[in-house]
DNA sequence: CTGAAAGCGCTTACAG
DNA sequence: CTGAAAGCGCTTACAG
């Protein structure tokens, strides 16, 4: 048989280490991988070797023989600008890609158009044993996956899904403890009336965040609407727009993203708006670009490597068989800035609070 | 042998649909794999029956017959924050990961803390016959992966690359032509005293910037600093104000990215300068924030996902020993925002051009 | 044009 | 504790 040429050294295979220790491939196999079978001394002797001649199993061979290919697979249905603009997705790939690769098992990763794109990429991973397990982000309402994986057997978790999904485990993304947390902080400055520019109605977490919002401002007697977009900053200063010009306006806006909480905020600003004096702004999710802004942008900060590192822990159990990891990443953190405050003529319900920088203390008005 | 338990439908082989076609399994790879040695009939056949079944090849069983793992690796040396806040990251993968599966090819994915790190996982997956290939980004001065897929014989070609580096391919990423354009917009509108917030002077393509920067300033006539940083918005506020309380302010500042450029605006508002009125601000690479920030940032877009589709295509011709393709990718361009004015007392020295937006030209100035 | 067979580099029952 | 051997699912010269 001929082999395509290689260039570079030749790299060792255990048939090789076999001869130099003088004992069988299948002694040599089970030094390795750290099994029963060959004796101490023995086994020292052929991990010698192994280091020696710098000896790395053929993940091709080994796949094949052990019916595992030692990776897993991450197909992200958002485009190109989406990702890009998202801190969320690098932090979650390189939460689960710390995992993975402490464990020795790769990431396969793939960006699609959609779900249905999505759910394709799957089937081709699992028929061309690419990947041992998938990681499912982004659970829509109805979402295709979770059959698809079912059907096939497919070791998968959900991450940051919004809740129980027939046999596929998932593992919560923050979102109804990361609402509470940013409408009660409102309502403790005093605000009553609170909307929310949201994301996309299709995903689940967007449709588990608009529940919680709603109980959460029943709960604390206060109200607000609900514009759902597609995450584009122009929606969102559209939406934005729409609600201060509104019949009755809101004393704070939270929004679903950090970028269309900017462009509110320039929004806001642009119709001569104070923030935070007239207006309180959130962002659900943190990044550096709130801290950057000015006012700078109050936001619920969660934890996207933890969720991700979580997922990929879980997924291994799963694949490996063994017992589910305990679950173990932060809550939600909300990080008061400069752009929450009282709203304009309210006193604060329970005690003022002044928030972290001056460009907001002076904003500050008494009740 | 007993196999794992393998819940879900069996996966076809090409035994099973050699078997039901009636001819050898060597007749069914002929056929699967559009090579002579079959009747046409035949392969109609074959082919007919492997889409019946859905089969797809076992990658691990054709990776080691073949010597090909069908994939191609990247390790990426940023912290998980650095890679989440840079937009670029995103879409390069976005451009390399839909090239490669066109091809069928997959991603192998990897986030490391440092190029060292780089080059154990290089060394690993090359061992493992993991990938076929490797893609280099962020090349370093002095960068040791270069010499190791030499040492190798590992395909790979550098993203981005700021210029020739030995054996292997590299493609630029319009940091000079992009940096060109920056100055000469600038120079344009009449500033001579220009500033430049840098990135790590680690990077080459930093290095390369700041050579094209001083040639660019050179040859108009102006001048102008350089600060190094490491890209954090506390770096970029401190650079801010360090070069605005000089003894020679600048009138205008150049970042090396946008979440710095962001920083830069908030800090010389904060100490009382107007943006565009009495400093002039621009972004190396342009993002949504640039647009959504106020005033909006003038920035340099590039086609970063046209890098990294440009790399991807030019890995697998170098895998596949093809010549290789030409090279296609959008030259950077300058999209003049709201940030960017004649300076105070000046008149743009060759024809004023007005900006973008109404906030842009109420700042504008008569010379 | 087609078939039988060897081989890729591992893993793993099965005998000794 | 150890060795010889079969097998994973492909690819590919080699005979017919």
């Amino acid at each position: 048989m001929v082999r395509r040429q290689e260039p570079g050294p030749r790299r060792p295979t255990i048939a090789d280490i076999a001869q130099r220790a003088g004992v069988s491939k299948g002694s040599v196999s089970y030094a390795l991988n750290g099994r029963p079978g060959v004796s101490e001394p023995t086994r020292r002797r052929i991990l010698a070797i192994a280091e020696e001649v710098g000896w790395h199993p053929n993940r091709a061979a080994r796949a094949l023989s052990a019916a595992r290919s030692g990776a897993c697979g991450l197909a992200l249905a958002r485009p190109a600008r989406t990702l890009a603009y998202e801190p969320f997705f690098a932090e979650l790939i390189s939460g689960i890609e710390a995992e993975l690769s402490s464990r020795q098992v790769a990431l396969m990763l793939q960006i699609v158009e959609d779900v249905e794109a999505e759910t394709v990429a799957l089937r081709r991973w699992w028929a061309e044993r690419r990947v041992d397990g998938a990681l499912l982000v982004d659970l829509r309402v109805e979402d295709p996956r979770v059959p698809l994986v079912e059907e096939l057997g497919l070791p998968a978790v959900i991450v940051g899904g919004p809740g129980p999904t027939g046999s596929v485990p998932f593992f919560p993304g923050g979102d109804a403890n990361g609402v509470s947390q940013i409408v009660q902080h409102l309502v403790r400055l005093g605000h009553r009336r609170i909307d929310r520019v949201a994301g996309s109605p299709e995903f689940a977490h967007t449709q588990l965040r608009t529940e919680v919002f709603a109980g959460a401002l029943a709960g604390a007697g206060a109200s607000g609407n609900v514009v759902t977009t597609d995450y584009s900053s122009a929606a969102a200063v559209e939406a934005t727009r729409q609600l201060l010009l509104g019949s009755a306006p809101p004393t704070a806006i939270v929004y679903d993203s950090d970028l269309m909480a900017v462009a509110g905020l320039s929004a806001a600003q642009e119709m001569g708006t104070d923030v935070p004096g007239e207006l309180s702004i959130a962002s659900f999710d943190d990044s550096l670009i709130c801290g950057v802004v000015r006012p700078s942008l109050t936001a619920c900060a969660r934890d996207v490597v933890g969720y991700g590192a979580q997922a990929a822990r879980a997924l291994i159990s799963l694949i490996e068989d063994e017992p589910m990891p305990p679950y173990a990443v932060e809550p939600p953190r909300l990080v008061a800035r400069a752009s929450t405050a009282p709203p304009p003529g309210a006193s604060a319900s329970r005690g003022r609070r002044r928030t972290q920088h001056v460009v907001a203390s002076t904003a500050e008005q008494s009740g």
